[in-house]
DNA sequence: CAAGGTCTTCAGGAAATATTGAAAATTCGG
DNA sequence: CCGAATTTTCAATATTTCCTGAAGACCTTG
């Protein structure tokens, strides 16, 4: 392997590793999924110490969440002590995963609570409580809106699927087009 | 105003601070806009260090950040010297800010590192580069369709109207279904 | 079933992030 | 312009979050 593969590779992964917060993790157990993920053969935990630069504690800590997330697999070949870990392969399947973990343990609470307020205010009189229930339903109706979107991303099979019934207009194609706002003013 | 009231908007905010990291800013300056959100009138910085218990300081970072991201406006009426402040009222438009702030500083920055990337693996030949090569496009291919689609979200209107886009058989409708997968097992 | 090897857990320390408080800047009326 | 009222800034501090390291649990093999 060359120097310039193994660059991009730490590139990679250092950038995934920033991300992590964005989809719900530790930018530590960010970089062992990017890692896992750049490398076409599973690894096990002292190489990951290694190439990671990280304590045998945080590996570990990091691939139970991972598991735990659905995106990565630990098994224990025969004749080795080792467990070896693989990241789940499918992009896809990690956005699912993650979109629908983050609904279980984010949204639905929300929803929960929501459900919860409207009735304690429809039974007062104020015009506050009023309008502090009209802004409440507001942000349900916006929650619930997404909520659904989700579940369709959740049953409708790939997120490419999901992604075609918004772009009518073929905006999908992988192209080299600019992006637009790019660095806005 | 009765405590229920006054509780269900105090809970309410302690929600949405709790919900910050999620859309990208610190508890507090969530909790602003929560409470801002959830009055009819604007508010001055002396009312907001009383009922949100915060520095006068944090106030002032806080309601600076949200003028950024384009959630709250700020005016000083004649013959007052205190600024008030009130919060965008339309959640909708919250949501594109958001969602286009977050993408310029977020997305916008891996697409370029992608694009940066890929030419110098194709430059190599082993079979190493080869493959990150392929899950680098993977990747690339997954954010731009992300990108197509916020793209959509900002420039389609409303996000009510994205939404409808994507479902088609009526989900969208605000009920009191009990939503999938609550408790999962 | 003992021993060596590997993984997990978790208290404590380290790093990152958020918040305060007071000094400096700004604004406005006089 | 001056001075009072208000906002902004930012170094210091507090808080939260993360990672380490070592003790103990758990396997696996001889």
């Amino acid at each position: 392997m060359t120097n310039v593969t193994q660059d991009v590779r730490d590139d990679f992964v250092r950038l995934w590793g920033s991300l992590g917060t964005f989809w719900g993790v530790s930018p530590t157990t960010a970089r062992v999924f990017g890692w896992l993920f750049s490398r076409s053969e599973g690894a096990d935990a002292e190489e990951m110490m290694t190439a990671l630069d990280l304590s045998r504690g945080a590996v570990s800590m990091s691939c139970k969440e991972l598991r735990d997330w659905g995106l990565l697999t630990s098994e224990r070949p025969p004749g080795s002590r080792r467990t070896l870990y693989s990241s789940e392969r499918d992009l896809e399947k990690v956005v699912r995963h993650v979109v629908q973990i983050r609904k279980q343990r984010e949204w639905d609470p929300i929803l929960e609570n929501l459900e919860a307020w409207l009735p304690r205010l429809e039974s007062e009189s104020g015009d506050d409580a009023e309008f502090l229930a009209e802004r409440l339903k507001a942000v349900e109706q916006l929650v619930e809106l997404a909520d659904s979107m989700v579940e369709r991303l959740l049953k409708g099979g790939t997120v490419t699927n999901f992604g075609l019934k918004v772009l009518v207009g073929g905006a999908a194609r992988r192209s080299k087009k600019p992006r637009t706002s790019d660095k806005a003013s």
